[in-house]
DNA sequence: TTCCTTGCAAATCCTTTGCAAGGGT
DNA sequence: ACCCTTGCAAAGGATTTGCAAGGAA
């Protein structure tokens, strides 16, 4: 599983971006905690743990950097609240649930189609090269739940006429 | 058209929200602007035009209450940005196009058959009750034009390994 | 009267920037 | 010598909160 920092490092090298101790300590925090979300302050903290010399700024001049590297996508879930994540840390693409009762996430793995994508090429000329979805709903337990109202969720749904 | 404005007033007063002047001009801002996203400090000058005491503060505090109530969604484009749009507001369920090479934003309808949420519900027990999509890519002028490198997109997709 | 809502200003939180210092090439 | 990168502190921007006043129930 080193191959996903491998093809990191290898990446960076290619574009003859200096691998620093600082950067490298925020590359490592983010494979670290490969299964989860990190918000810079987080992830901050971690890789201090790598280095301790590191300053918050850094973190967001790297995670920049990263990102125009492609090596990163950023998500937003939560107003003002950006995470980030290595790029196909699970191996494929993933999605999002995120529950509106208990706020658990949750991940599915990519349920597009390449058709979809392909479809949506030909039609407007747009190509796709990434994409961010998130869903939301309500979790299995949270639904099991004495909290849970069926009733509510069925005036969101008529509110939103759609699903 | 008034349609989707009356069932926002229908919900209010369903859930004993009172409808102030400061609401009513939010709502009707959001409502002559359906066709584009607004951040809250855009809807707070145009809402201010109908209602010239209007506060900042009120706005974001009514976004809030609106989203909670279900009437809007919140999409997050860019980081720190966040924008709000009434739902149905397209009369049917849209996704975000965002061009990573001149920003453009453009959307597309629903691309998503029933079939794939259904099973992410059978799969998962998560019940979708909305979601929100980006994507990311390059559009067709950008593609067209003479700044757009094929060989960058082909590195990115690589770096990512699938689309 | 009591509770809700508001505007304003202050506070808070997140992110970016200016700058001088240190290190690589 | 030159350019890149950094930490720190200050600045900037967006959002939230405290509070006293006004209005509805």
């Amino acid at each position: 599983m080193g191959d996903m920092l491998d093809s990191c490092y290898q990446e960076l090298e290619r574009r003859h971006i200096r691998l620093t101790p600082q950067r490298e300590a925020v590359l490592l925090a983010l494979y670290r905690d490969r299964d989860g979300h990190l918000t810079p302050y987080e992830l901050f903290k971690k890789a201090k743990k790598i280095y301790p010399e590191l300053g918050l700024a850094t973190v967001y001049r790297t995670l920049e950097l990263f990102l125009g590297t492609g090596l990163l996508r950023d998500v937003q879930f939560d107003k003002g609240i950006t995470q980030y994540e290595l790029k196909d840390a699970k191996g494929s693409r993933h999605h999002h649930l995120v529950c509106k009762c208990c706020g658990h996430l949750q991940e599915i793995n990519g349920i597009f189609p390449k058709k979809l994508l392909d479809q949506v090429n030909e039609e407007t000329g747009f190509l796709i090269t990434d994409y961010c979805c998130q869903f939301y709903g309500y979790c299995e337990q949270c639904r099991a739940g004495s909290n849970y109202d069926d009733r509510q969720v069925e005036i969101e749904k008529h509110v939103r006429k759609e699903v």
